[in-house]
RNA sequence: CGCGGAGUGGAGCAGCUGGUAGCUUGUCGGGCUCAUAACCCGAAGGUCGCAGGUUCGAAUCCUGCCUCCGCAA
């Protein structure tokens, strides 16, 4: 049991963040106070709406600061008059400053969305599939001022499974961090968990992703496309282009894998439709064929390549531009 | 007023320099094959987003509105 005294300021801000702060809510840990990302502007009418961190912490009465700017000074003392013993952060988004670390008595812990120090930085499990891991988890940390570079305190695999994408990878990710947050505390503070450096040899490091990361390479193997694709999807998305027109692609399947089978190695240039079935559009890849299941068109809305193959012309060229 | 695209039989699209609504697929009926997403014949199914306007006549031109979506943030 951990002493309901303990005074958490806990930081996040995606969806990510929601399972563990509210794990801490339901433990009777209910942090002090919440940081979080200023609210943006979302969506084609630039509505201003609350991150899901910040509307959890609205529900629960729970005080919210949205700094712009921490690396003022400020931003360490107003954190300060909660008296905090210990940040929990996750997916905050910000990287905090020396004098913001120094201010909890008992440091910080960050959920990091892989095993460290595989995939350090900002899109960790974006990352794990595209890079075609077989395994992933979360490595609860002491945060130190490098990026996600901290002691390990706990960690915990899981498999990427075959049928995961980002979305659902991520899900289980922010559920299994939440199961871990309670017990990693607990050992930092009774002794029971011995922090254990990271091996900075073995470490990789990922950047934040943007839209434009998304768009498709057709020269790489069709597992390695097809992990692209799932990596990034829903969100920022993978895309490519098809008659100058954007095209983004939702979701795909490997027909072959290798040049000597399938029909994807019959003089197809990469990105070029080699069939459309009723199942689906074919392309050759830089070796092997993938074959598009889900995609969206501009002005249309997503849809079932079921549907729509047969508008799509064998030969046609895809990327480019 | 951020930029732009789209609304046509169940689904996906063409038609849009005004003149009887078309394609692919699906559905239903029939036939055929050792067989491939099979193939052949036939049928049903549409107020062309809504409301006005121009016209002898509008899916097609003009105006307003609704809905959906891409980009950007």
């Amino acid at each position: 049991m951990i002493d309901n005294a303990l005074r958490i300021i806990y930081m996040g801000t995606p969806d990510f963040a929601v399972p563990a702060l509210k794990r801490l809510i339901e433990a009777g840990l209910t942090p002090v106070a919440v940081v979080t990302q200023p609210d943006k502007p979302v969506g084609r009418k630039q509505e201003i709406k609350p991150g899901p961190v910040a509307a959890v912490a609205h529900e629960h009465n729970i005080p919210v600061l949205q700094p712009t700017r921490l690396r003022t000074g400020e931003f360490a003392r107003e954190l300060a008059e909660f008296k905090p013993d210990l940040f929990v952060t996750a997916a905050y988004g910000r990287i905090l400053p020396p004098d913001v670390l120094a201010v909890p008595r008992l440091g910080a812990l960050n959920i990091h969305g892989s095993l460290l120090p595989r995939h350090r930085g900002a899109s960790p499990v974006h990352a794990s599939i595209v890079a075609g891991d077989a395994e992933t988890g979360i490595t609860i940390m002491i945060m130190d001022e490098g990026m996600d570079t901290g002691d390990i305190l706990l960690q915990r695999a899981i498999p990427i499974e075959a049928t995961d994408d980002a979305g659902s990878l991520m899900d289980k990710l922010a559920e299994l961090g939440a199961d871990l947050i309670l017990p990693a505390i607990k050992g930092l503070l009774d002794g029971s968990l011995q922090p254990r450096r990271q091996n900075p040899d073995e470490a990789t490091v990922t950047g934040l992703l943007t839209r434009k990361d998304g768009e498709i390479d057709w020269n790489k193997p069709a597992q390695e496309v097809f992990n692209f694709i799932r990596g990034l999807n829903p969100w920022p998305g993978a895309y490519t282009y098809c008659d100058n027109k954007r095209l983004k692609v939702f979701l795909t399947r490997v027909v072959s894998t290798d040049e000597g089978a399938g029909n994807g190695d019959s003089g197809w240039e990469p990105g070029t439709i080699t069939a459309c079935t009723s199942e689906g559009i074919q392309v050759a890849c830089g070796s092997g064929t993938l074959e598009l299941l889900e995609i969206q068109t501009e002005a249309g809305r997503r849809m079932s390549c079921s549907d729509c193959a047969h508008n799509y012309r064998l030969g046609t060229p895809l990327g480019g531009n």
